[in-house]
DNA sequence: ATATAATGCATACGCTCGCTTCAATCAATG
DNA sequence: CATTGATTGAAGCGAGCGTATGCATTATAT
């Protein structure tokens, strides 16, 4: 095996690991064991615990990222000069995750339970990762502003904070929802999933601000 | 100081610790020293480590979810023979954490953070006390079944999913929408937030269904 | 007041942790 | 084939962990 394979199965083992529990409760030996690799390659190929965290992290951060931006853009580059409706901001936000969750065979999906864990999980080092990521989410409150400029801006904070919630708690707590309901709900079609989180979140756009109507913004939302 | 006082102590600390950060990463000589108490009295109190953590969950699950279905029978009692509004079983299912969170002052604000971190610490003992919270929102499925008998109820499971979402992120992540706004949305009116969280998931709930208009929800939903 | 139980405290045990060391092995190069 | 640099393997280090023990101290009850 190689030097690059090595550092490569390493960082799939843990990426998946630390995903399924807590950065403390794993263990350097549980990983390397599971990766089938000697203890010391971990710190050999990146250092300590906490720069491995990192590795798995920087992995993919910036593919997520840049998948969102692409769609975007492409909404951005169909709307013209007109505001992108509100459905594509958001579909350019929630799609890409969610859809990596979904994809079993790829590594991809981890690494978004990964992300998710990332941002519950409060060490100091996952918060040192977490705020890594917040930039991004401006990128997308532009449109958006522009998109509904009826409605005030913290409002429109508010409302894309709750659909991110959306994405979050969907993307960790989906086991949840199955055993709520007893199987009743089809988790498999990502498709319907997706589309069903976009209209929630729209429809929530869409309300009146509180003490007050604003149905212009009726209009902008379903684009 | 009695022994009462002392395994209260250790329980606030513990509560307060947990809900920080993962169970792993917090040792009982961090409690200990934080609670001020010798280092074997966790033991000595509680049996072990994964002991203690059941005692700070038990301590307050039960009267939240009890807060909960005081406030869903009383809307019951309202509404008489009609089915209840919507926005009241949310308002019943959302408010009593929200609030707890909130109260500074009180213990119980951070043990809806500490319930937060059970759900998503996927150590096994958490899962286990995970576990023993799923049957109470099924009290909250049943009237809503009644107050939206248009809505399939796969449908329902869905939409109460991301309500659950929207709780649960906002008790997790608020201090995220501080930064991404900065600091334009105002945090501390407890109550303007909930209506605000209520609102976004009423109308997620009145949108109608995929592929098909049930514009009588709306009547129902607005109760 | 004295006996008895309950609790507090300091300490130590056994274990696992992250990390280091150093010799063995492999691959490539001249 | 010998040499060299990169990687792996096995063992062990000190530190911190959860837990157990033994004894001092305090509270309670007769």
């Amino acid at each position: 095996m190689s030097g690059a394979e090595t550092k490569e199965i390493i960082l799939d083992t843990a990426e998946r690991l630390f995903a399924e529990r807590s950065f403390a409760s794993v263990s350097l030996r549980e990983i390397t064991a599971a990766a089938g690799v000697n203890l010391a390659a971990v710190n050999y190929h990146f250092g300590s615990k906490d720069a491995l965290l990192l590795a798995v992290f920087r992995r993919r951060a910036t593919d997520l990222n840049r998948e969102r931006i692409t769609l975007l853009k492409e909404a951005e580059a169909r709307a013209g000069d007109h505001p992108v409706p509100l459905r594509e901001i958001l579909a350019a936000l929630l799609s890409p995750p969610i859809r990596w969750t979904r994809q079993r065979t790829s590594g991809l999906s981890v690494f978004i339970q990964f992300m998710a864990r990332v941002r519950t999980d409060g060490t100091p080092e996952m918060r040192k990762l977490m705020d890594k990521d917040v930039g991004h989410i401006h990128r997308f409150v532009v449109p958006t502003f522009r998109t509904l400029p009826h409605l005030p801006k913290d409002e429109i904070y508010w409302r894309l904070h709750f659909t991110l919630a959306l994405m979050h708690y969907t993307i960790t707590d989906l086991g949840r929802l199955e055993a709520i309901s007893g199987g009743l709900c089809d988790l498999d079609d990502t498709d319907a999933l997706i589309e069903r989180m976009i209209d929630f979140a729209v429809a929530g756009f869409g309300q009146p601000v509180q003490g007050g109507a604003a149905l212009e913004v009726l209009e902008a939302v379903s684009g």
